[in-house]
DNA sequence: CGCTCAGTTGAACATCCTCAAGGATGGTGG
DNA sequence: CCACCATCCTTGAGGATGTTCAACTGAGCG
């Protein structure tokens, strides 16, 4: 009994059977060069609400590929002051930020999640499978959604920050195979007010008054887009 | 007559007498190990005040070395705002930003510099001379750099903001081995107010005020820290 | 059932933004 | 060399927005 729960586990942490499979490393593989991956991949671990990935100064051996659920990281201040600097959906890579070898960040699950971890020491033969092209295709887009939340960030509204927020997730979910304008919310609203650089009042009252104007639907779970035209003209808008 | 001129700036070209030797990969190198990165870099170019280095779009050939002067990168949206990403000293690198190939920005001389161009089909190369490391160092300090300004914009009061802009040029100008209170300025008003998510008013008032509390003294050129511990104080303080 | 914690709502206040006008500076042409 | 102009920067007043502090609501859980 015990051995096909084992068999069972091997199997699902098999990059042929992931769920993320086709937005993740495993990307345009044939079964001989996914058979490879897999052995340089570590099997996937499952991570408790609340359980850390790793800790900021821990030495950064390794890149976690999100498989499941989604992970927030965050930096404490040396006053104690967290600021959340990133959500991770299924398929994204976290674990880069380093600094002299050691994490800049902490990464944790904000509700239980599955992820792989990549050694660093494999990246080069991560990259004569011929899917280093993937991995740097993933890093720039990773970078590119930082780009996009430092601009995010130098807007003033409350509205346009959450609008901005909402239509990033929107694109990954998509990109995912899934329903753009069904925005999962595991993190509490003061992670995401955290965040978008406001208050957790602000972000309250905002959804509240985009819930009244039926722009938006929300509850403890999730975020629903209801007008996503709206949205989209709110994350254009500059307050300046 | 010709000739003569042609020589010096071959030598001036030469990382062997470049002013930021020590701070950019050709740090820690052997004549002979010099001798072979200067064959696989390209030789620095002066940019015109207001020239580009590269235009959002174009593709991405190459990363830049600052060898003297200033660059800044800058985004447009859809509605054809200007969005000032970074600011780029003596031994840092730009134009990694990319997305498919293309720049997702734009690097504009905010003064006469000049630069030095790597191929990035030369970086495998780079990697062999040992110095592989070195550049992944400074590529990580610029992602660490990008995180601070992340959290620097999640501040809503304008002199917190200011604060931490000074406090981070500060501390790239003393790894330069320049003066750490004395922040050079060669950029417009409207592009530090840009990059710091502020009005170009606001910004004004804030210096004029911290002018009149002595600690700063500003002109066009530069921006003198009288008060750094104050400084410390008002980027470390957060508006929340 | 009551506790706890996350989230919502309210009122007063601080800060920033907007729009507008007034200097200062650097370059150009006479 | 100086007057003029364009541009950048500063200053002012009023309105919009976010923050703070505090009270309240509601869902989950022992």
């Amino acid at each position: 009994m015990i051995f096909v729960i084992v068999q069972a586990q091997n199997q699902a942490s098999c990059c042929s059977v992931c769920p993320t499979r086709k937005v993740c490393l495993a990307n345009n593989l044939d079964d001989g060069e996914l058979q490879r991956l897999e052995n340089l991949i570590e099997p996937f671990d499952s991570i408790k609400q609340h359980k850390h990935l790793y800790r900021v100064g821990e030495t950064a051996e390794r890149h976690y590929h999100v498989r499941s659920g989604m992970f927030k990281t965050y930096a404490v201040n040396t006053s104690g002051d967290e600021y959340v600097t990133g959500f991770y959906l299924p398929g994204e890579i976290l674990g880069c930020a380093q600094n002299a070898g050691k994490h800049t960040d902490s990464a944790v699950a904000v509700e239980t999640s599955t992820a792989c971890r990549l050694a660093e020491s494999k990246i080069p033969d991560i990259a004569s499978l011929g899917i280093g092209g993937t991995l740097f295709r993933l890093l720039g887009e990773r970078e590119d959604r930082r780009n996009q939340h430092l601009l995010n960030l130098s807007q003033t509204r409350a509205d346009a920050r959450i609008a901005g927020f909402l239509i990033d997730m929107s694109q990954r979910l998509s990109r995912l195979g899934r329903c753009p304008n069904h925005i999962p919310a595991p993190m509490s609203r003061t992670d995401i007010a955290n965040y978008l650089g406001i208050t957790l009042e602000s972000l309250s009252r905002t959804l509240t008054r985009m819930v009244k104007t039926e722009i938006l639907f929300t509850n403890r779970d999730y975020i629903e887009i209801r007008q996503p035209q709206t949205i989209e003209l709110l994350g254009l808008h500059t307050a300046r």
